[in-house]
RNA sequence: GGGCGAUUAGCUCAGUUGGUUAGAGUACUUGCUUGACAUGCAAGGGGUCACUGGUUCAAGUCCAGUAUCGCCCA
């Protein structure tokens, strides 16, 4: 056997381990019908991204379950990709071109579109390297890309289907619009932020007076068409039907009344810019008014707004209020908060803006998705989060899909230039549909991108073509991914599956929290305080860093995340690695795998590491069954530092250092099955260090990732040896703190003298002798009679009722045994009175169990002989 | 304004369906170059489970309210 290092080395194992699977094809998910399904998509990440905290926790989850089940035998598959991700894909090449001196529009829509896959072809995708980094097993043969072919023809058959069914509509609306993207976004891409802002109070003049109208942007009224009061306001009953003078502009505005208007806020005057607010767009509608739009695409002021065209839209309104304050019309400013949209790639400020764009009729679809989860058809971890899914989708608004940029699916609309007939269509249309007209030009707008995300359970596995891959591992098992993604994706997906498939996209979903920072804060880029995962792994090892977030992860809470924990848990991998090197220390030829044990013959400690192995890895299974990802991580850490390390290598010293052979290979043998059943249990969360050992033990296997998952065998489960070794472990605990206390040198063995032990426990000492003397530094353990006094210059420990006296000659100290005593005393009577008040109470007896009672009873009785025979040693020592 | 969640040791967090003396990691104190590991070992200190009330024989756990914080939606 190989000597190991004192130090585990990530980096050479990981690198090694990768390759290793990707060579033998273990990542690959083949067609085999005669094992059970199981599959996940990735959420896929933004081609232009780089893996980050967000993507690291993701991804190591689902690498934890398809590892997992992998190793159950399933037929796992593990889908992965990237998303063109629109808008800031393009974004990342403009920037470029930028630097060039260039605009998109230099180049063309052509060119730019070629620049960008070339983009992508060079730089794009650094993100699937740094998941394979992760330790990733994606099935990386079936890699997509939603601009692919398959995935763009599934979008075409999409939308034109949605379109003959008139679910995909194009019209006039208030939208939203990014005038640093120049492009509509749907009403989810808008993030709200509340700001400080104004009030503005400005004056309407009408022959004869004015009225006072309140608003947060002034810079709209150029746009206004109207102004509005309510039906049963009495203060401005008589304004109704006046015209007012727009400032500024002079157009004449009807005052309209409209039950949209709340007399409470501001004056109860309402102006109505029906290009330029959603409400005041309904209002307009209502009455007929026209719609004046006053900005141009990129936010700047259009010929509408009069002697401010060509100002920017915040520089205008400095520069009109100016205009209003000295022709007196400005009547007041007001602090006033207000939520103000931003886009949510580009953080600029939204504008309300009506234009023609294409929508999904949303209504129809989103009833089938909330009956499929309220059926429980599609389960949600943590529950919680159907309600919030309910919520939004009965709310549902219609769905703005056309994105005025160039990076996309292009939607399949060709505009008749003779009849304005609008064909649309799978293939190219070469003539309108209608007039036969070869006049006619594809429609210039791209489709959200989420729009090809929502196909992605279905359109990876080949649809619109009915494949083996669709017939099989269709619908999904699961959908692991964050909360913030739930209305933009998982919704979507659920309607578009349940739409084009005819059955849900995922059994279940796994909704995880964010990672946030040690103080709980989001992690970003401008507050400086993101820890880099490839940092992370690079400084601790892909295990460590994947073992944290696995610990971190409990259902429903967020997870904060500081370097410091990644190091613990690089200790956790230093420790394995030691232990694992501590048995190749001893191994020689031992082979465990053609040892025969003789059961009848295991020791104490043996019974017990098995007993506890095999309840732990059971223990584990079922938590990832459940999703208790940070259960699972603990389970293991525990059981392999605190049981395994701590207690049992330290118990198999003796006999791996003694004569007898016999006993040497026993030890050896339960060694090595306990190390070599935790490194499989171990491997969905920390693959590498995980293999590299499972390689040293299996002797010749092929690899922990395609070994089994352990199962508790019920045969070594054995209550009674872990109660034996609770006593035994006491026991030690107990002496090693008084002699901490006294201060007993660890050079200096000290004797046991038991008092009055019954025949079990006396056996369970026996048991435990070796374990006993090696551990807490003890030289001999002798039984006294019960009549037997306590010998001079002794201290006395009580464990389990039994009085045990360790004579310590001069190193005694009587006031530090005087204050343990008292100490011990004291905590015994809380809990000795706690429980006598509850069986004192007859309500207690009467009500609770009788299993509580006789427990509480039992705990009583046996606190108060300890009690006793403390007190008893307290008189001795006075 | 509506909804959801959180509040447990100095810090970061676990704590299943109510039932042992509320746990872990980390930090802290003390002692250890123990033949696997100082990325370590042993021992220890540290908590009015946010607050108030209620339900119950029994509440960190269930209910109501209050406070503070966070998130989502309008």
């Amino acid at each position: 056997m190989p000597e190991l290092g004192k130090r585990y080395e990530p980096h050479t194992v990981e690198d090694k381990w990768y390759s290793y699977w990707f060579k033998k094809n273990y990542f690959h998910a083949a067609l085999d019908t005669s094992r059970p399904f199981y599959s996940i998509v990735i959420p896929p990440p933004n081609v232009t991204g780089s893996l980050h905290m967000g993507h690291a926790f993701n991804n190591t989850l689902q690498d934890i379950l398809i590892r997992w089940r992998r190793m159950h035998g399933d037929n796992a598959l593990w889908m992965p990709g990237t998303d063109h991700a629109g808008i800031a894909t393009q974004n990342v090449v403009e920037r470029q071109l930028k630097k060039e001196g260039l605009f998109r529009d230099d180049l063309g829509r052509g060119k730019f579109i070629e620049r960008v896959w070339n983009w992508r072809e060079e730089s794009g995708g650094v993100i699937i390297d740094q998941l394979k980094r992760l330790g990733a097993s994606c099935d990386w043969e079936r890699e997509r890309f939603t601009m692919d072919k398959g995935l763009s023809r599934a979008v075409k058959e999409v939308f034109v289907r949605l379109y003959q069914e008139k679910l995909i509509y194009r019209g006039n609306y208030i939208i939203n619009w990014c005038p640093r993207c120049r492009t509509a976004l749907s009403d989810i891409e808008v993030e709200y932020q509340d700001l400080p802002g104004h009030f503005y109070h400005i004056k309407y003049p009408y022959p004869g007076g004015q009225v006072v109208v309140a608003t947060t942007r002034p810079e709209t009224m150029l746009g206004d068409t109207a102004v509005a009061v309510h039906p049963d306001d009495e203060r401005y009953a008589d304004l109704v039907g006046k015209e007012l003078t727009l400032p500024v502009i002079g157009r004449k505005l009807k005052v309209i009344a409209d039950t949209y208007v709340d007399p409470e806020f501001g004056t109860g005057v309402v102006k109505i810019t029906p290009a330029h607010d959603p409400n005041d767009f309904l209002v307009g509608k209502r009455h007929n008014l026209e719609a004046v739009n006053v900005m141009n695409e990129d936010g700047t002021m259009n010929e509408n707004a009069g002697p401010y065209a060509g100002q920017d839209r915040f520089e205008c309104r400095e520069n009109l209020l100016e205009q209003l304050k000295r022709e007196d019309l400005l009547e007041k400013v007001e602090p006033h908060d207000h939520s103000v949209g931003h886009c949510y790639r580009c953080h600029t400020v939204i504008e309300p803006y009506l234009s023609k764009q294409w929508f999904v009729a949303m209504e129809s679809l989103a009833r089938p998705a909330i009956d499929a989860v309220k059926e429980g058809k599609v389960k949600f971890f943590p529950q919680s989060w159907e309600k919030t899914y309910y919520d939004w989708l009965e709310n549902i608004r219609d769905w703005c899909i056309s994105r005025q940029i160039w990076w996309g699916h292009r939607i399949p609309a060709w505009h008749c230039q003779d009849c304005v007939h609008i064909s649309v269509s799978v293939d190219e249309v070469v003539a309108c549909e209608k007039c036969q007209s070869k006049n006619i030009e594809q429609e210039t707008d791209v489709l959200d991108t989420w729009f090809s995300s929502a196909l992605w359970p279905f359109s990876t596995l080949g649809w619109p073509a009915s494949t083996p891959e669709l017939a099989n591992y269709y619908p999904t098992s699961v959908l692991v991914t964050g909360f913030d993604i739930l209305f933009f994706w998982v919704a979507r997906m659920i309607m578009m599956g349940l739409k084009f498939m005819g059955e849900i996209p995922f059994k279940e979903v796994y909704i995880h929290a964010l990672v946030r920072d040690e103080q709980g804060r989001k992690m970003s880029k401008s507050l400086g305080n993101a820890i880099d995962p490839l940092l992370m792994i690079e400084k601790f090892g892909t295990d460590a860093f994947r073992f944290t977030l696995t610990a971190f992860a409990a259902q429903g809470r967020d997870v904060s995340l500081s370097e410091q924990r990644i190091e613990g848990y690089r200790n956790f991998c230093n420790k394995i690695w030691n232990a694992t090197r501590f048995v190749l220390m001893n191994v020689g030829d031992f082979n465990w795998l053609e040892y025969r044990l003789d059961e009848s013959k295991l020791e104490l400690a043996d019974r017990w590491i098995l007993s506890r192995a095999n309840r732990v890895v059971g223990e584990v299974d079922s938590a990832f069954t459940e999703y208790r990802f940070n259960e699972a991580a603990h389970f293991l850490y525990d059981f392999i530092w605190h049981e395994f390390c701590d207690w049992y290598i330290e118990m198999v010293k003796g006999r791996l250092q003694g004569e007898e052979t016999a006993a040497r290979e026993r030890a050896l043998y339960v060694l090595s099955y306990v190390i070599e059943k935790s490194m499989r249990a171990l491997h969905p969360i920390m693959p590498f260090i995980t293999e590299e050992i499972w390689q040293l033990f299996s002797r010749g296997g092929e690899s922990v990732m395609v070994s089994p998952y352990p199962q508790a065998e019920e045969r070594f489960i054995n209550e009674e040896a872990e109660k034996q070794m609770a006593l035994a472990r006491e026991l030690i605990v107990k002496v090693r703190n008084l002699r901490a206390e006294m201060r007993v040198p660890l050079k200096s063995k000290v004797e046991l003298q038991v008092k009055n032990a019954d025949e079990t426990r006396r056996a369970i000492i026996e048991d435990a002798l070796q374990y006993i003397k090696d551990l807490a530094k003890v030289s001999d353990i002798v039984f006294l009679e019960a009549d037997s006094g306590k010998p001079v210059q002794s201290a006395a420990i009580v464990v389990e009722t039994l009085e045990i006296y360790i004579p310590l000659g001069d190193v005694i100290d009587f006031e530090v045994e005087r204050e343990r005593q008292l100490k011990e005393i004291s905590k015994l009577n809380e809990v000795i009175e706690r429980s006598a008040k509850k069986l004192a109470n007859q309500n207690f007896l009467d009500h609770a169990p009788s299993q509580v009672v006789d427990k509480e009873r039992e705990k009583v009785e046996k606190h108060q002989e300890i009690l006793s025979k403390l007190q008893e040693n307290l008189v001795q020592l006075q």
